[in-house]
DNA sequence: ACTGGGATTGCATTCGTATGCAATCGATAC
DNA sequence: GTATCGATTGCATACGAATGCAATCCCAGT
């Protein structure tokens, strides 16, 4: 027994007033007297009213809602990236509508999804937008804002770390402790971010004369990380330095690298890593990483977004934030 | 400048026909034929049109949406959780409408604007709820499912894992292990599962004629559980064991264990957790610990919600799902 | 007492879609 | 050719709240 919700009419008529006059006590700018609101505000709490969302959405056409689309809830910086935007759009009095994709796409149906539940605005966390869906939500007007993915489209802002540079410096650090063979671990093969991790990396290289040993693809995931660790250590030489596309990749290859092939970190492989997420500071890794300004790049993003519904700022941006490195202590030197 | 979206009106017009056949053209079991299908879809093909789902759910009084209250996204099993409950609810067609809250309280101002977003039913995860917000859910017949977390209050259907059991296997084998200095490193006060585990707990070293040996509280997180663990450990006798209330806790006491106290684990102290997050397994840690049946959990908790959301089941349950201890390495017995 | 003007208030309409009802269409059966 | 029945279709209305506009109220100023 689905009971029909107290509308603002049942409060008008026990209030002895207007429906007009219910709702203008629930708008924050409308006029109304001291006295009337009172009257309505003791009907409301009598009934246990609470104007419908839906309703008002529909009137004023503003949902005042982003949806947030998001892979790999699996990895603590994604996690706790949500976490932030969460805490961000919830102050300025949006509701997160929350898709997952999984990593690699059809994000097809959900985008559909989105595009009907009339969200003011998107937000796109490790995950990609297809073109078509992009220029979908430009020709709507929908503001979109990627964290940490670029889409081959000029229409959609997008936020991220300086990824070629912290790959760059991956590379001159680690050439420049002495290193000789580098092993690069990348991410999804469609991310735009391990991509550019890569490109840095191997420029940083090849400034030094010297190329990538082996590279391997560990998709992000625990698992397969550990999985490439395997293959890119099959046989000696080994590698002497790894560098992985993120963090939770990175401690996968610490971790079996000690527990399978009975080396030791740093002394004979050194590791770098990518986000400096919480996990890399814990003593058991001590992870040298590049640090992601998390904060900064959510603030950033939220603050874009707002903006484009606002209909403050037209015109989509790209922002690069700088990366900084940490060094803790899975590099060592070699000679 | 917003432009006003494509309406079922304006594919009419285009089409040649009448609103009402756009609209029958997007409900699954409306009459409509072939032949007007195929010129509507054409008009709204070309129009870019989509149904406005603010105006669906006004005039069918259902949003299609679950709330979904989360605290701690930090914790990896949350994150998880959430993970899994998303894909089970978007399967079903459902949309989550995300509200994140901090861990000690307020939730009085998110709980009041999930009433007022007609979301049709609430996931808690490892959030609580006051008695009047679950009495104001009951009356408006809103069915509200809570994971692992419990309300002083029957009308809410509660999934949670046997904690009682759980923390009292821990307690006999640590205690069956010749443990004698027990301690254990409890979440929030507030939350009902941390109190069942530690209720399980004690009751097992009493069993044994043995007492807890010293408590802390690490509220769930990692900082915290590093504190506590520096406050069990400030001098000797220390304790052979620490239960902590959950994995991640575990992994902190393990951690400052090692690098802090020179203290190895299992050899010196025992450490149990609570969870079995893949971070369990990790090599580093193989944490003994106490597997909640997360899918189960999920499956349990989405499957009861989407009962009484279709009102196919009225009364709330409470679900206790077994829970299984895993041996791994953190435990070594004590003569 | 009367007027002016600002503050409230109510009326009526609007948002975009779903749906009961009646009208219409098409085809089949006689 | 006509009656009949089922399948489509359009009309009109409803969902619940916001808001432009006009009506009303109240008080101050003269």
């Amino acid at each position: 027994m689905k009971r029909r919700s107290v509308t603002s009419h049942e409060v008008a008529r026990l209030a002895g007033v207007s429906q007009s006059a219910v709702s203008r006590c629930f708008s924050p700018h409308a006029s109304i007297s001291a006295e009337t609101r009172e009257k309505v505000l003791a009907a409301a709490r009598q009934l246990g009213y609470r104007p419908n969302t839906i309703a008002r959405s529909l009137i004023t056409r503003s949902s005042r809602t982003v949806a947030v689309v998001v892979s790999q809830l699996d990895n603590p910086f994604y996690a706790l990236t949500l976490a932030r935007a969460s805490r961000a759009f919830q102050s300025e009095g949006y509701h997160l509508l929350l898709f997952l994709v999984s990593d690699d796409g059809d994000t097809t149906g959900v985008m559909s999804e989105i595009l009907q539940s009339q969200a003011e605005g998107i937000l796109m966390l490790a995950a990609s937008l297809t073109t078509p869906f992009a220029q979908e939500c430009v020709a709507r007007s929908i503001p979109v804002v990627m964290i940490n993915r670029t889409v081959d489209f000029t229409g959609v802002s997008q936020v991220s770390s300086d990824n070629y540079h912290g790959g760059y410096w991956a590379g001159s650090y680690l050439a420049g402790q002495g290193h000789r063979r580098m092993a690069f671990l990348n991410g999804l093969a469609s991310s735009s971010t391990g991509a550019h991790r890569r490109q840095g990396f191997l420029d940083a290289l090849a400034a030094q004369g010297l190329e990538c040993w082996a590279e391997e693809n560990g998709e992000y995931r625990f698992d397969k990380a550990r999985e490439a660790t395997r293959r890119l250590f099959v046989q000696p030489p080994y590698p002497d330095a790894v560098f992985a596309a993120n963090d939770h990749m990175a401690v996968a290859v610490i971790e079996t690298l000690r527990a399978e092939l009975g080396l030791r970190v740093p002394e004979d492989v050194s590791v770098i890593g990518f986000d400096d997420t919480p996990i890399a500071a814990w003593p058991s890794y001590r992870l040298t990483t590049i640090r992601q300004p998390l904060e900064d790049m959510v603030a950033a993003a939220a603050e874009l977004l707002l903006e484009q519904m606002r209909e403050e700022r037209l015109s989509p941006v790209q922002r690069i934030l700088p990366v900084v490195p940490i060094l803790r202590g899975s590099v060592q030197q070699r000679y």
